[in-house]
DNA sequence: GTATAAACAGACCGGTTGTCCTGTTTTGTC
DNA sequence: GACAAAACAGGACAACCGGTCTGTTTATAC
């Protein structure tokens, strides 16, 4: 055992295939695990590397600096998650106040099965980055108003329809984004998801 | 004048004073200041020194490591911003939602006078530390249960007085929190402690 | 007064960080 | 095939970080 030096990569001796988009992918990929779990500024590039599989080129290359990656993980994936859990979904609720309830339920269901709390994508890094810097704060305030937007429309849509007369549509949307928001602070401070469905239950009873 | 050289401290020729409390309190006092402003993990020990006027020696003395500052931050500072700002005043108030009403509109009030938002301290570092560390989060999580339980034991004492009957008091309270927790994010995020208030109103319609 | 511990000063160090730089290889274009 | 640009490799580097270490001064106990 003692004679065997490092294992050479017999195989695929020097064969590169340019992929940037893939390449930009996995990237991104590692950086938004990562910073959801560990935080901006306690992910270093080095483990990003690692993780990725990619040489240090190569990350300068399609992202120049740590900022660079961490606006694009908020406006393509932070962004892309919020849409997905929450916009969507209201979207195509039969009324808000389903909606709403149905992503609460939804969320508190996966969060129970996968047994640990990791936080809301867009509130974990919103904490960390508002104050510093404010190409940061604006990118993340903007998903903010989209999510409280799309709450805030689907709520009118359903006043078109009679519904929800003694209702402020913004109004249930900022309290809706915010239950959910401090919510799903609570819950990962506690590893417990409970308290989403109690807060649930309290909004209803509007 | 070429003689002369380096100017010696001619006043105040080498006198100490061993100050143990306060020098701890200074230093509490910067990193809980730039942990609330910069966070933790940017917040450097070379930066709170500075600040401090501490030299290493005596910052190692009061705090062994950095974890340790953190700690007493969160245990003496953080919770005793709780209890300042949410605890006293909703013991102090004569029903457990008038008291809620008026923490927000106090808090609101304070964040557009000094014109700007920093979010709320327990908060702020509950999303920073609550997965980096579980001695943090246990921490973390201790100030949040007491937060809620003062909230509930109001709701409780009000409803010996035949009030607020049909209120679920934890339940309640677990709605309180998330709501102002998640409106300071947001508030955070958009530099606007506006939402504060619509949050509120829409708490009202309990 | 003397012993003892606490309080503080200040330099030092190994490891890590983000960024930059110089090459090399691949890809697209004509 | 010639050429330019994009894509990627990999090392270098200065700055910085947190922690440790030794030594000195001040306070306390007896």
């Amino acid at each position: 055992m003692s004679g065997e030096i490092a294992a050479r990569p017999r195989t695929a001796r020097k064969k590169r295939i340019n992929d940037p988009e893939g390449m930009r992918r996995r990237v991104l990929d590692v950086a938004e695990e990562s910073f959801q779990a560990r935080g901006y500024h306690a992910s270093s590039l080095g483990d990003l590397m690692a993780a990725a599989g990619v040489t240090g080129g190569a990350l300068h290359h399609h992202f120049p600096t740590k900022k660079a990656l961490a606006l694009a993980v908020i406006e393509e994936r932070v962004a892309g998650a919020v849409e997905e859990t929450w916009i969507a979904p209201v979207r195509a609720a039969p009324s808000a106040r389903e909606g709403v309830r149905a992503v609460f339920e939804t969320v508190a269901a996966e969060l129970e099965h996968q047994g640990y709390v990791r936080g809301c994508p867009l509130n974990n890094l919103a904490h960390e980055l508002s104050l510093a810097d404010d190409e940061f704060r604006v990118a993340l305030a903007r998903i903010f108003a989209g999510w409280r937007q799309a709450i805030a429309d689907k709520m009118r849509a359903d006043q078109q329809t009679g519904r929800e007369e003694g209702t402020d549509p913004d109004r249930f949307a900022a309290l809706t984004v915010a239950t959910y928001s401090g919510a799903m602070s609570m819950a990962k401070t506690a590893q417990d998801a409970g308290v989403l469905r109690e807060c649930l239950r309290g909004l209803e009873r509007l």
